[in-house]
DNA sequence: TTTTTCATGTAATTCGTTACATGATTAG
DNA sequence: CTAATCATGTAACGAATTACATGAAAAA
């Protein structure tokens, strides 16, 4: 059901298509809740059979045609009382299969999982990087900014010192890796009795 | 899939009943990895169909059956195989809803939205014992671990300080929050002129 | 010329949640 | 006496992924 009101969450302050949304979910509210476009479409079926949702055609040259869905009253209405529902609680469920993987560590896939500390710490830097642009763009002076932008300024910080943190367990996994295979491979051939 | 493998990292050392696999996975590789017992019953089905693992029937008395599972070596070949394959990256999809009620910070929902926060709060920082408790236990000496134990001890501090990070962020949270409210509810009945 | 971007969708499958169902034992 | 624990499962539904499908324009 969370999705339905992200979605509808994106369209308060813009009108926007699928396509759009779909995009946009790469970014900003995309970071915390992901979705692909095929969830995007069918979720937007069932807003405008709620009427929740507008849609309206717009027509282009050359280019498919848009279709750009607005939020209506009862859909605003819902969502303002979606939010003050009660919800599960999670706490870290990030289900990252690196996790399961991290607890098959062995002799045979170590420097696979190397590379994938490394591929993520590299990722992860890069959202970073957006996520500071994005801060200093928009939220350069929290103070003065409207009730519920300071949400979205929460949000970002969330995602910015947990990013911060997530890079230095990537460089704690990758130093205690590293050390782990010393002696394997760094192999100066005096004292290899330490197996 | 990955819940499928991360059944079988369960398995590897101990042969467990789907009860037990349901209880463990409120632990350790549940931490990262959360699964209900009915997803864990369907998936061990399964499992035994492909003969990745063994069922074996334990009576007992005066309570139901315990099904005990076993991993089998086409099993842990399969899991090897398993560790070696490219996964999805996922960075930070906590796909918590409370984000999306974030986005949408009102006066009117505030205060629930503060209590959401006290709440999680809480929640982490029971967790974030139990994470010290274990490493105390059993991870007190990390450099004398056996490599497949450092896998697990890596995701164990990945934990720990992603916790940490999540109660900061709560903190943060909740006074900005509490910041925003004054002037409504700390009432100094002089200067009102500022809404 | 090939790939990416724009723009929409259907279909099939698997994953995950919620509710229902049973039935004895033990702890509060 | 009531609630929780032990132990297994089925059924139904909703959420999410993957693959398939189209077709033109612009950028590589």
């Amino acid at each position: 059901m969370a999705l339905r009101y992200a979605i509808m969450t994106a369209l308060i302050e813009d009108e926007l298509s699928g396509y759009d949304l779909a995009g946009s979910f790469d970014k900003s509210l995309g970071f915390f809740w992901h979705a692909s476009h095929q969830q995007i479409y069918r979720e937007l079926g069932k807003l405008s059979e709620l009427a929740w949702v507008t849609r309206r055609t717009e027509s282009q040259k050359g280019r498919p045609d848009r279709i750009l869905y607005a939020l209506t009253d009862s859909g605003r209405e819902a969502l303002d009382e979606w939010v003050l529902t009660k919800d599960r609680m999670r706490l870290q469920e990030t289900k990252d299969e690196l996790y399961i993987k991290l607890y098959n560590l062995s002799e045979s896939n170590i420097e696979y999982l190397q590379t994938r500390f490394l591929e993520r710490r590299e990722a992860m830097m890069k959202r970073l990087y957006l996520y500071e642009r994005i801060r200093r763009r928009h939220y350069a002076d929290p103070k003065t900014l409207p009730l519920r932008r300071k949400g979205v300024y929460l949000a970002l910080l969330g995602g910015i010192s947990g990013g911060k943190q997530y890079l230095a367990w990537c460089d704690d996994a990758l130093s205690l890796l590293s050390s782990a295979t010393e002696g394997e491979n760094t192999a100066s051939p005096a004292k290899s009795d330490t197996a």
